[in-house]
DNA sequence: ACAACGTACAACCAACTAGTTGTAGGTTAG
DNA sequence: CTAACCTACAACTAGTTGGTTGTACGTTGT
């Protein structure tokens, strides 16, 4: 297959990583925006945030549908929440380690407090 | 100080869009790596890596501390987990739909300028 | 019909990124 | 002391990104 997971993070977080694109992520999680009406809200072209919402859609976390001559941006929270799904797999990676730890302390007394305490 | 939520979100998301970046992420967040260790691991040269880890540890995603020559590097399990927040940020703006477009409104520089927008 | 609107994409450019090699400084082992 | 080791950073290259303008095409309103 194309598209590993590998490759699909790599298309998340890269969509993420701009603040206009974060913003507009916004907006449409918030409800339906046509193209132009997300372009109203930023101080650069019309093809610019065209671009930048053509690489959310390409990284999955929006959907347009057609209506007319307007193209309807909605966010996709499933997406999003794929996204907080990896993170928590790294969480998980970092609990892993502080549970050997956990291990190792029950035998002595050595009380380190950088491992204190475990939010779960 | 001008280090806003935007500009770390901008080098959070940023450092976790590279594969190999959020490899080294997974392996010190789960024990201690120097960066010679960490370099081992992948094929591409040791200032390649070294400058992967400088990235993530811009971005608070990792500490190092040195211990003689070695530069001992661990995630910081805190910074994903506000990583992780600002998705659930996200995802409660979906929840919310239509209900506070004000505070949307409010961040970015909202330029609500018009383009011949006459209905007459 | 036709002008204005909404969208999409191509071509271009400056800035940045991810990789390379090379160099230099601090640390450990013989 | 000397050599090997670990790290850091500078300089360079190739590819990518975020912005621009311009063009093209379907849709809507008069």
């Amino acid at each position: 297959m194309s598209t590993s997971d590998e490759d699909r993070a790599d298309a998340w977080f890269h969509a993420l990583a701009d603040r206009t694109r974060r913003d507009i992520l916004r907006r449409v999680l918030a409800g339906e925006h046509s193209v132009t009406a997300l372009a109203q809200s930023y101080d650069m072209s019309f093809a610019a945030v065209q671009k930048h919402v053509a690489v959310l859609e390409r990284a999955g976390l929006l959907t347009k549908r057609r209506q007319g001559r307007e193209a309807l941006a909605s966010g996709d929270v499933e997406a999003v929440r794929s996204v907080g799904l990896m993170l928590g797999e790294l969480e998980a990676l970092w609990r892993g380690r502080i549970a050997r730890m956990d291990e190792l302390l029950a035998t002595p007394d050595t009380t380190p407090d950088t491992t204190t305490h475990r939010t779960d």
